[in-house]
DNA sequence: GCAAAGTGTTGCATATAGCGCAACTATGTT
DNA sequence: AACATAGTTGCGCTATATGCAACACTTTGC
């Protein structure tokens, strides 16, 4: 045991808990993180792990369908079992089939792409939209991650949340993405004030350069935001008139879900 | 080490492999399989597991996401990085956007409900559905398994596979779900002889009770049956001329995905 | 043609890391 | 209050995952 590498990220406190679980559902996220199918033993660079070992996690991966190989190649993707365990899931998820009707809406309304936001916690994770008439996809990817600092439907979530929370949440840096990111703590507070006024959150360029979104949240019975539902566009189709058009219609498609929750 | 209890249905041959990841694995499962939230105990007792094991597991299955908590009674339910990864790697699947009109004219012109399920070696999972107007839901649920002997999917695929392949899947006994089950190795050869001649394969409650299905299986370029299509309805709905009308259409719609992919 | 470099799997021995146990806190039930 | 049920955590033991090395195979180069 002279060499074991372990570029350990977990950094000072040693959590407690299966630690090979940790790293197989690593494994899985860099499967998913891949654009192309990727080899036993590129994963095992990227990891810093040994090849038998990820070899090893694999074949159990695949036995249980979590990931899946290429027949021709030998190479990983994502398995099906994954879209069967989150199928089943979204299922029961009555929030999703709620909002079908009103992204239809929205698109048509807007011209633009619109679509709904789950709440982890965290950050809000696209799961359904609506492209419009015309409009650019590639612009609310389904599965992708929205910060909730430099979004407009993480911000529209924060802004329900009370402050403590809202801390806890964006930790001591807001990370840059763009030249426009907001990254300071009080610019972001005051935000959060107007935002908590307006019931609608802009966001040009912070997150994705070239990308503007005006979104609101979505509250569950309690009060606590669960969603939001945002449209998307190119930011040169920004502008004050069209914030003034779609906000509140917006606004309003998300106070109706609300009430139906 | 006197009573480890380890009911261990891992039969004979003890699969290598790390079997704590694979424990992990079924505990989501059985938290996928149960309709509403479940509690440690709860699960602890399902999988005959000590329940600080499945405590300690959930803990870094919710770290990541795979699982969270209902913040009132701290039951567990299905988590969205589920759903994040399902859901980026659905967006590379391009035969889920290619389906999409095509169920959705099926559904109209069937008026019966039409669904998408994609081929995992094993069985067919439903991915996608299109509800008809006024048909039932629960018939073709999102992230169901369709054995590969009994549904009208599954032996769609079948029949377009090499028979030892198809030995190879099915096994040596056909498990039987209801009184209509098809159980038997010649019927089911010749059945999937019959499917090869006509392209398409009609199922009358052999998996759930009074469902009927019509279906078609998609190929990739390699001539590999990668999913299939179906138009499911209410058994008393089906009948000959049903079958007569739907079927080319069903045809149709495989074939000309198929091409496009 | 044979090296040489790269990829993926498997057996074996070691020590790491997960497990069972039991003590503990926190809620809810008679 | 006492009791039952749910959930978490520290500790010691050993079951188990890991690293290593040898092997099988394919691809690349000269």
């Amino acid at each position: 045991m002279v060499k074991n590498a372990a570029p350990a990220d977990l950094s000072s406190k040693a959590l407690q808990g299966p630690s090979s679980l940790q790293r197989a559902l690593d494994l899985l996220k860099t499967v998913a993180a891949s654009e192309s199918p990727v080899g036993v033993n590129e994963l095992s660079r990227r990891m810093g792990q040994h090849v038998s070992s990820v070899s090893r996690t694999l074949a159990t991966l695949e036995r249980n369908g979590f990931v899946s190989r290429d027949t021709d190649t030998g190479r990983f993707t994502l398995g099906l079992e994954l879209v069967s365990l989150a199928r089943k899931h979204l299922n029961d998820l009555d929030i999703l089939r709620l909002s079908r009707p009103y992204l239809e809406q929205l698109a048509e309304d807007s011209r633009e792409t619109s679509s709904l936001s789950l709440w982890n916690g965290k950050g809000a994770i696209n799961v359904e939209q609506v492209l419009g008439p015309g409009s650019i996809k590639h612009i609310a990817v389904p599965g992708r991650f929205n910060p909730p600092h430099c979004t407009a439907t993480g911000r529209a979530i924060l802004a329900c949340l009370p402050s403590d929370t809202v801390a806890e949440i964006v930790g001591d840096s807001l990370e840059r993405f763009t030249a426009h990111t907001i990254t300071d703590h009080d610019a972001l507070r005051r935000e959060l004030t107007s935002i908590a006024e307006k019931g609608y959150c802009v966001s040009i360029s912070e997150f994705i350069s070239e990308v503007a979104s005006i979104a609101a949240a979505v509250l569950d019975r309690k009060q606590r935001p669960v969603a939001a539902i945002a449209v998307s566009m190119p930011a040169f189709h920004f502008n004050a008139e069209i914030e003034a058009r779609l906000a509140p219609m917006i606004v309003a498609a998300a106070r109706e879900m609300s009430a139906k929750l």
